[in-house]
DNA sequence: GTAGTACCTGAGTCCTTGCTCGGGTTAGCT
DNA sequence: AGCTAACCCGAGCAAGGACTCAGGTACTAC
């Protein structure tokens, strides 16, 4: 099992040169995760990719999780905003709320659409992608949105177990989204998958 | 990303001194995977674990691939044989239908339990997991329990599209179980969550 | 101008690991 | 007993990859 590691990068780049060369790197790196998978992922290639020497990648990043780890923390950042500007569109709807969780709901898979392979190679091959910091306040992060989409909504579930039931329906949701876009069968459209899980989620609210 | 190669093993073993060291491979590999993750399984240790020499495992298994895959294809048929016997039991049951969703949640957590470890690494590390036959008949078979779980108790969901909906609905509960297995948070009880996912798949049928 | 710091370079070191291969041992059959 | 095929052995090869280090170049401050 992946052990802790420190995945906090080396030191700052002061200078415009040395961020050019940072972002450069993460791109690289972004590149190589999405079009080769994390096994193909070596630091003199990423450096190759970059455009700089492997002595340079070093100086900002101590090791190799480091660097995949800093470059995953970027995407789920973007992740996270996005998703989060469609939550606030989502609740100034006026037609709450089959219109409400339909454009939350597109929202969310549009965002993950756009990151789709890269999404599913850190899921499934990076083994200290769930010990990244934006990662787990990723995971936080969506829990309030839930708690906040039901408070302003004024619909809350009525189950025994208020809490339980808030971080499944998150968590369902989540799961469903992620399956809709990495994981979708042939003979079952997006559309199609979207207007349903829609109709769910209203269903359980 | 992870490209399609080939994991079927190279030959059968003959004689039963053969299929006991296929056996100590599988299962020296499945320990190093739960205990350090799939980056630590090198095909020497799996050797020196099973108490084999390298040459032998090579006997068996054309490359590091396919001996992992056939451990965890091994797993999994294990997992799809408790998951449909507790269907079974759960169909057989007098008090439909809570009792039964009831039985078979449990049935289903308790299969996944049972394997904690080595399923979190097969889904969070190795590159190929989803290439594996077993895991993709795995993935059919839930959806067919699905079907045969509505058509014999008698309750359909009722949606525009039965069919996205009965795909959804699988598969929200079964990311919900792995979730409630892999990934709960310490202040929700497995029993809490358990009750909860129960109720809340009865108010969807 | 010059000192100091940030930045960059890339050949090379060391180690791990997947896998081979030549040769030995055991089981089963006639 | 003798033959064949199945089985087992493990030193070692070849490749690749993480990371170092000794020495350069571009900024910045005074």
């Amino acid at each position: 099992m992946a052990q802790a590691i420190d995945l906090s990068p080396k030191k700052q780049p002061q200078q415009a040169r040395a961020r050019a060369s940072v972002e450069a790197m993460l791109d690289a790196c972004t590149r190589l995760l999405v079009d080769e998978g994390y096994e193909a992922v070596s630091t003199n290639r990423v450096a190759e990719v970059a455009g700089v020497s492997i002595g340079s990648l070093y100086e900002y990043f101590p090791h190799k999780q480091s660097l995949v780890a800093a470059a995953l923390a970027r995407a789920m950042r973007e992740v996270m905003d996005e998703v989060g500007r469609s939550l606030r569109t989502a609740l100034a709807l006026p037609h709450q709320p089959h219109d409400g969780i339909d454009h939350w709901m597109r929202g969310m898979i549009a965002a993950l659409e756009q990151r789709e392979n890269l999404l599913r190679v850190a899921l499934r091959e990076v083994p200290f992608f769930w010990s990244i910091p934006e990662v787990r306040e990723f995971s936080r992060t969506l829990q309030k949105f839930g708690k906040e989409g039901q408070y302003k909504s004024q619909r809350v579930i009525h189950f025994e177990d208020p809490e339980a039931s808030t971080y499944l329906l998150m968590n369902m949701t989540w799961a469903a989204v992620l399956q809709t876009v990495l994981h979708r069968p042939a003979h079952l459209s997006r559309e199609r998958l979207t207007r349903t899980l829609v109709d769910m989620v209203l269903k359980l609210l």
